[in-house]
This record gives structure tokens, sequence and C-alpha cells, in this order.
RNA sequence: GCCCCCAUCGUCUAGCGGACUAGGACACCGCCCUUUCACGGCGGCGGCAGGGGUUCAAAUCCCCUUGGGGGUGCCA
């Protein structure tokens, strides 16, 4: 049999981080079993439900290169893909079980039933529904249909053993018969509940292998049930650790606001490739160890029988150095195409080979292209020393001067200079003029950049020019004097 | 309350009865490299939640306790 999986979030929100790994998952191992990865969207939540968090997801998952095999503009024939769309499917469904008595209309005031799970709730047992619209006369029917009484279709569960199913990654969960009510599959309002829309949806679309977080573990004898109801055989479920924020909690919508949408990591410059090897490995791990794995990897060495059981912190920290690993691998081309939008949105106007320099300095030190670009905006600015006290107490010792008017000679020549260069004409220095390293390269740094600290310094001075670093310099020993 | 899932360094994880003195990665701390910070290299710190079994042998299997998480909707 073929595999073919299913994303199917719900356009409800931005997309976040927990949704964005059961998507990579499915798609991993689509790709793996040269199967088919399919998007559903699940919104039948009309309150909640719009068109823009529909695309936001379509955006999301094109950023991460999670290509999709059948869904919306994507083709296939099992849809439509949408589950607006499918309401006819979900109420032909509705209208078979309860022909063959699988199901009922249920007039109960969402009043009645609170007060009834509460009573249960109280006396410790199982809040589950009664079942008192089961065995309505065909009488006491018509008179609620006659008065416009809302009305909503349950499953008749008849189930009263256990129901069991074997989990890929966890084994046989099983769940007692009398913890299973008749809930609702179609909602008064005419739409299907998430678990009938789900079973229809999954058994229709032909998904061999239903993927999703350990969130849903409670949902899958429901949706069992209604297999059953209506005699097919069920798909194989696999149910995936859950990612958990700091405080140990299920990362979901608004719990750390920035931090848990996938749309704020697109922002802050990490790429994509990282995002998708940092996440793979929350949950996941690679035969052989590796870490830094690429999508190609990612893919091949996939497998439902390595994922753990547990649920995984989301560590930031990590996923800083693994975006860092990226970006220090990204050839110079790459590096200036994938920096350039969020040096743009810094006023970073530096072109050409400087710019190049510029890139290349920083490349060393950044862990997202966001921090790249505010230190390039913070080299490519007006001079501004961080430590005024400790920059005149550099530029006043003794030789300084020497080194400062020695350095303007040899650079105020050329009109432009290499960072290889650079860093001969810094070494000269301090031969030629017999002074330690320590009086050429931190108070030259210090006359550039104004800091400390910083980047490598021959690519600054290549990136800043000739004419800049004299000027620089003049003004430190101008600086220096003028107290 | 009830149902379900889970449990190895601070965090992500390897481990599926003997090769475990429990391995790797991030973070942290040293040292080296170096003009600084970083990168890189070397080293260190640090963990099988507790208790019972089973077994010649248990991080690995079973049970209990504890702890954490999820669900408990005419949300998905």
């Amino acid at each position: 049999m073929s595999v073919r999986v299913r994303f199917a979030p719900s356009p409800t929100g931005e997309i976040h981080i927990g949704n964005i790994r059961t998507a990579i998952f499915n798609w991993l191992f689509a790709r793996s079993q040269q199967g088919t990865f399919i998007l559903r969207i699940e919104d039948t939540d009309r309150e909640r439900s719009t068109e823009e968090f529909r695309e936001i997801i379509f955006r999301e998952l094109d950023w991460l290169g999670l290509d999709v095999d059948e869904g919306i503009g994507s083709g296939g024939s099992q849809g439509p893909y949408q589950q607006m769309e499918r309401l006819e499917i979900y109420r032909e469904y509705a209208r078979i079980l309860e022909e063959k008595g699988k199901a009922y209309p249920c007039f109960c005031s969402p009043k009645e039933l609170e007060a009834e799970k509460d009573k249960a709730r109280q006396e410790g047992r199982d809040s589950v529904y009664s079942g008192k619209c089961r065995d309505l006369s065909g009488e006491k029917r018509a008179r609620a249909r006659e008065q416009k009484t809302p009305e909503a279709l349950r499953l008749m569960n008849d189930e009263r053993g256990d129901v069991v199913f074997s989990d890929i990654i966890r084994g046989e969960i099983s769940f007692g018969g009398s913890t299973l009510d008749d809930f609702v599959l179609m909602k008064s309002d005419g739409s299907p509940t998430y678990n009938f829309a789900c079973a229809i949806d999954d058994y229709t679309m032909e998904i061999s292998h239903v993927i999703r977080g350990e969130d849903h573990i409670s949902n899958t004898p429901k949706q069992l049930l209604i297999y059953m109801a209506l005699g097919w055989e069920p798909p194989e479920f696999a149910h995936l650790p859950l990612i958990l924020d700091k405080e140990r909690k299920r990362m979901k919508k608004r719990s750390h606001s920035s931090e848990v949408y996938i749309s704020g990591y697109r922002h802050q410059g990490y790429l994509p490739e990282a995002m998708l090897n940092y996440l793979a490995l929350l949950g996941w791990s690679d035969r052989e160890g590796e870490e830094i794995l690429s999508r190609e990897e990612l893919i091949s060495g996939f497998s439902l029988d390595r994922i753990k059981h547990s649920g995984a912190i989301f560590d930031r920290e990590k996923l800083d150095w693994m975006n860092g690993v990226y970006i220090r691998n990204l050839p110079l081309s790459e590096l200036r195409s994938r920096a350039l939008p969020f040096l743009q949105q810094e006023q970073v106007n530096v072109k050409g080979s400087a710019l190049d320099y510029l890139l290349l300095a920083l490349q060393e030190k950044v862990s997202t292209f966001k921090e790249m670009a505010e230190m390039a905006s913070s080299y490519a600015g007006p001079l501004q020393y961080e430590d005024q006290e400790k920059a005149r107490q550099v530029f006043g010792q003794e030789q300084v001067d020497q080194v400062f008017k020695y350095l303007q000679e040899q650079l105020g020549g050329l009109e432009e200079i290499t960072p290889e260069e650079a860093g001969k004409v810094l070494k000269e220095t301090g031969k030629n003029l017999g002074v330690k390293g320590r009086l050429v390269f931190p108070t030259v740094r210090w006359a550039l950049t104004g800091k400390g600290s910083g980047p490598d310094l021959n690519h600054i001075i290549a990136f800043m020019g000739t004419e800049e670093c004299v000027r620089r310099l003049e003004k430190a020993l101008e600086w220096r004097e003028g107290e």
C-alpha cells in the first residue's frame, strides 16, 4: 500500500512551532517512503477561521520547503481539500449513519448538557453524555423540529468493551468503553465536528498514516468508533511527542508570543534549512548521531521508529548555535542574497566589494541575519566610541600617535585595499616601528570602530576603505589632544 | 475529579539485558590558537526520579509511588 499522509492545520491563527514540526514529520515520512504529502485545511470553526491565516499556512510551508503533493493549489484527485467545501460529503455520511441507526438527532440545549456535566463531575464520574435523546419517539422528534429546536447529530455508541489501537510510536493504547459517550458528529449549525470530519476525510482521502501530535491521542478512540460504525478499516496512527515551552507546557498559541510562531523566526533571520534541521531533531534523532543534517540526509535517515515518546523543550540557544553553523557554511553569493533583505531593513546601503568584506567579517560572529544586519548597521554608521573614557585611555598610550600616523601614510596612498593587504600593513606597522602588537591592533580597532572588540580587523579596514580609515585615525588623534 | 501518555546530564538526545566507569550536541568552565571577541582544537563540570521485583546480569523487562504533560467542547 502506498503511503499517504496529511498535514491538517486549522486556519485560526498564526502557525506555530508545534504545528510546523508535525508538518515536518509528515513530510519527511512521505518523502522517505516515496509517499504523498497532502495538505488539508480544517476550517470548520466558522468563528475563527480566516482567509489570511490560510495564506499563512501556505507561506510557511513554502518557506521551509515542505512541498505539497495534494491540496489547494497543488491539485490531487481526492479533493476538495478544504473542509468547508466538503460539507456535502459529511452530510452524506451523517445520513448514512442515521439510516443505519448508528447516529441519532439530539435536541439538548447547551445549558442542559452543561448541567449534566457538572453533576457527573461532582459525583466523580466520567463526564459523558447521558444519551437522553437516544430513544426519542418519532413524535417527540417531530415536535422538536416543529419548534425549530437546534438539532445536532450524535453517534449511537454501543461499544461496551475497550477501544484499542496500536500506535506506531507508543504501542498499544486502550480506552475504557465507559469513558466514550455518544459524542456529536454534526453540529446544530450543519457543520461537522472535528472528529467526524477528520475520520471521514482521512478515509476518503485514503490516508495511510495519521501522524499528529500527542494531544490527539484521546481523539483517536472517537475516530475509531466512527470507522467502526461505517464499517471502515482505520489508518495507522503515530502520535508525536509534544514540543514544550520553558515551563514544560505544550507550545501553543499565545503562550510566549513571538517565540511560538514560525514567522517570528523567519523575520529574525533564521534560515529555513536550519529551522527544518533543528525542528526535526526535536523528538527524532539520526542513527549516526549526526546533528547537522541536510534536507536530503533528513529524508534518507528518517523513520518513525526513531521517534521519542516524551516531550521536548524548545531550546532557543541550541537553535541559535545551529543557525550560526548554517550561516557560516554559506558561500559568499548565498550570504549576500540571504542577508540583503535584512540589511535593507536596517538601512545598510553598503555595496560592492565593501559589502562583501563586511559580510565576510560578520559571518563568523552572528547567529541570525537580524543580528548581522544590526551589526552591519553599527559598522556602516557614523563612528561612536562605546566607552569614551576607555577610548581616551587607549589612544593616550605612548607611541600610539606614531602608529596612527604611520598607518595614515601607508593607507593614504592606496585607492582600495583587500583584507590580506590590510593585514600585511598592520603587521608591518608594528615591525617597522618596533612596537608591540598590543599597541597596534586594539588601538586601531578603537579608532576605526569605537569598540574594544569585534569582527576581524583586516576585513573591517577593507570594508571601510582607506579614505575613511585615514579620517577616523585622524579623528582619534584629534580627539586625544582635544581634552 | 475522571481518562490517556510520558520519565537518561540544566536543555536536545544515544542506549532497545551483558561491549555502560552511561556516549554525543547545546549551554557553562578551563587551556590552546589569536591583534580583541568569536570560530576552531583539547579538556572539565554534569544524568539513568524513588522503591520493589524478574534475571547469573538491568538505564534497558514487570509492578507500585512520585513527578511532568495531554485530554476531558455542538474548538481544532
